[in-house]
DNA sequence: ACCTGAACACCGTTCAAGT
DNA sequence: ACCTGAACACCGTTCAAGT
């Protein structure tokens, strides 16, 4: 009894539902599925191909490879971020929203990060957000300097952040005891306790200070530093000379 | 004509060169020289085994699994950062000579970065490297609290651009052409160039900026940044209450 | 206790062949 | 142009068996 394809169904059901065409949109939308529910490693092109029905050598005719993938995946996050208009005289405050936007997005798809930290970020929805953040910069009064260096630094924070936290994350994952955060902390505190108070006693002394706080409060300390020291570098420049017209005039 | 093993060679050359005995760290040295001669994702069981003439299997008894061994060539790394005894009044410079330390080790041996980022670095050699942090911080005045979050901070921006530099590492050791830092500056440039103008104005404008430096000048500002920024934020204390006494007398 | 070969269940990518 | 099955050259880890 041959079972030729398709000759079970009626022939609609094949060409609207099953024949949905591969295309780049569908992939990616593919691999950002299986990233939420199975982490950045699970998002293989064999995985990806087996939810999108088909073997994974067709993506590469949408897709240069696993690396453009993840790249293309990074991007629609990006979509994500909200950058605020410049308002000049709380561009501070207003850096501190946009890091913390590019945190979240970054931490609502997990690992994806990692390629954040692999890459130049250049697709459109990245470049938009440095455009603003550059934005806000300058109405803030930096340098031009300081704004082309900040955006890579400031991104690089929260990026690294991410980062920490999706490993944690896929590790929690893997085995739930053990690895909550609060389980992780009393281990860790007993470790500290128990390391030789002659080799390590500032380690001992502090323990309660090294393991303050959750992530968050971690992440907005950074953030306070990092946006502190924007502020205090705000007229830097490159290698001032000693031609620098201040160092003269102090001078007199 | 059989060949039985070793029948071409004398016996004392089977005993003493042929049968060194496997070890913690003879797996572990032989993990930094692949990781130096062919980077990290050359660091594979099956590799490190080969290396000492063995198979994969034998590595076991050994170490843990890969991550094990990722994080014991990790604290062999930690064993080459040096961080100075605490002089109180230059602790600012302290501090950038240590996390200096610590990017040149974990740029001196590219890949290793990242495992840096994936755990709390718990090795003796790690903790070492914590301690004498801490003792700066302390020593220059800083709060409790501030030291106890720094030395999270410190760590993490060395370790970030070391795993930013790690994977462009990679990439020129793979094609030559394209990847030199030369030549992708001056591509992102006429990428920058050639975007819309009604779109990304700021980004266009300020490509100069964006593009400037070498990879030290950049590493230098982000750390003249962040010791400016922990500058400011010496006294820090975590939320600080409205009775918060330089707040109560400032009202009178 | 330490070491081994073989096997298991995976990868990314290529390629000739189909439509 | 797009899609496919099969193959190639790899992985980490387990396990029964050896010494």
């Amino acid at each position: 009894m041959p079972h030729p394809k398709g000759a079970w169904a009626p022939e609609w059901a094949g060409d609207r539902v099953q024949r949905r065409r591969l295309s780049t949109d569908a992939i990616v939308a593919a691999g950002l599925e299986l990233l939420a529910a199975e982490g950045i490693d699970a998002v293989t092109m064999r995985a990806v191909a087996a939810r999108l029905g088909t073997g994974p050598a067709s993506l590469y005719a949408h897709v240069r490879d696993k690396q453009d993938l993840h790249e293309l995946m990074l991007d629609a996050v990006f979509a994500e971020v909200h950058v605020p208009d410049p308002e000049p005289e709380r561009w501070q405050e207003q850096l501190k929203e946009a890091i913390r936007s590019v945190y979240e997005a970054l931490a609502r798809h997990p690992g994806i990060a990692m390629v954040n930290m692999a890459h130049i970020p250049l697709g459109p929805n990245a470049l938009r957000c440095s455009e603003r953040l550059l934005r806000i910069c300058l109405a803030g009064g930096l340098t031009e300097e300081m704004s082309g260096l900040c955006v890579d630094l400031l991104t690089l924070y929260p990026t690294a952040v991410a980062v920490e936290d999706a490993i944690w994350y896929e590790r929690g994952k893997r085995s739930d005891w053990m690895n909550s955060e609060q389980a992780v902390i009393g281990r860790l505190g007993d470790y500290f306790g128990s390391l030789p108070g002659e080799v390590y006693p500032t380690i001992r002394a502090m323990a309660p200070f090294l393991l303050a706080g959750n992530g968050q409060d971690r992440f907005e300390f950074g953030l306070a530093v990092l946006i502190a020291g924007v502020d205090a570098l705000k007229s830097w420049r490159p290698q001032p000379s000693s031609s620098d017209p201040e160092r003269v005039v102090g001078r007199h």
